[in-house]
DNA sequence: GTTTATGCAAATTCTTTGCAATACT
DNA sequence: AGTATTGCAAAGAATTTGCATAAAC
């Protein structure tokens, strides 16, 4: 389990409970990056979309979940134990299998050398196609 | 001036007309990628949404454009004369000025080294942030 | 004259927001 | 008690689709 409520700004009062539990275990069961739908699907109890996405989005701005956009324009949200710099957390490349639906996250850095004057803020890189298991 | 309308597959008839003219040389004269939006407003005509789009996907479609899905979850289009492969039109990276809007193609293409049994369909890799104009 | 392209309106899909009710500390 | 979280409904935004009209070949 993370040390999920432990990582809150002191400013920000983040409370714990069972909803938001039942996202992140699935989230770190899966190993994967999901949908919010898929998420929902994976729990017994039925979650209101809109809560659904306002609990992912409190654990992007907490640094517990990074979220990749896809090129089908969809959001997906994964709990990345590799992404040890927060800030950084998608800098890696990830994959998207059009069968199982999820996206992985691969251990290949994105690494890049851009000319003076670029500020880069975030990193969204994503191969599409079928995965191992799916092919 | 691409020769657009020799491109056509056999089985599909195109016709030239002036409303995909002008979408196309917007953004051949940009040589940065766009949405839709910024398309239609730099047009002096008014084009429909829906318009814009079919002519867009049809060019991708023929591989005269290539399409991006940004971070903010959007299309964007570019026509990249430096992609001669068109079947990996897109494989290289792309840089998002949150400030002007625009995507660029940077001369970086995208390698990597997936294991057996991934399938890469297409590839949508985006930097995002400040640009050298903007910056 | 046939068939493609366009415009308009409406439908879809994904995501966010407002607000009152609920639950956590 | 006070404030964060949730559910419900509705709003927003991006893209697509159906269908009748217009334009190209």
């Amino acid at each position: 389990m993370l040390t999920l409520f432990e990582r809150n700004d002191a400013e920000i009062k983040r409370r714990s409970t069972q909803t938001q539990e039942a996202v992140l275990n699935v989230l770190i069961q899966s190993k994967k990056a999901m949908s919010h739908e898929a998420i929902g699907k994976k729990i017994d109890v039925d979650i209101d979309r809109a809560t659904i996405y306002r609990i992912l989005n409190r654990f992007c701005e907490d640094g517990v979940l990074h979220k990749i956009v896809a090129e089908d324009g969809k959001q997906y949200f994964a709990v990345c134990i590799k992404c040890e710099d927060k800030e950084r957390a998608a800098h890696h490349f990830h994959f998207r299998c059009t069968k199982c639906q999820t996206i992985e996250c691969l251990p290949v850095p994105v690494h890049f050398s851009l000319g003076v004057g670029y500020n880069v803020e975030s990193v969204n890189c994503v191969l599409t196609g079928t995965c191992k298991e799916c092919s």
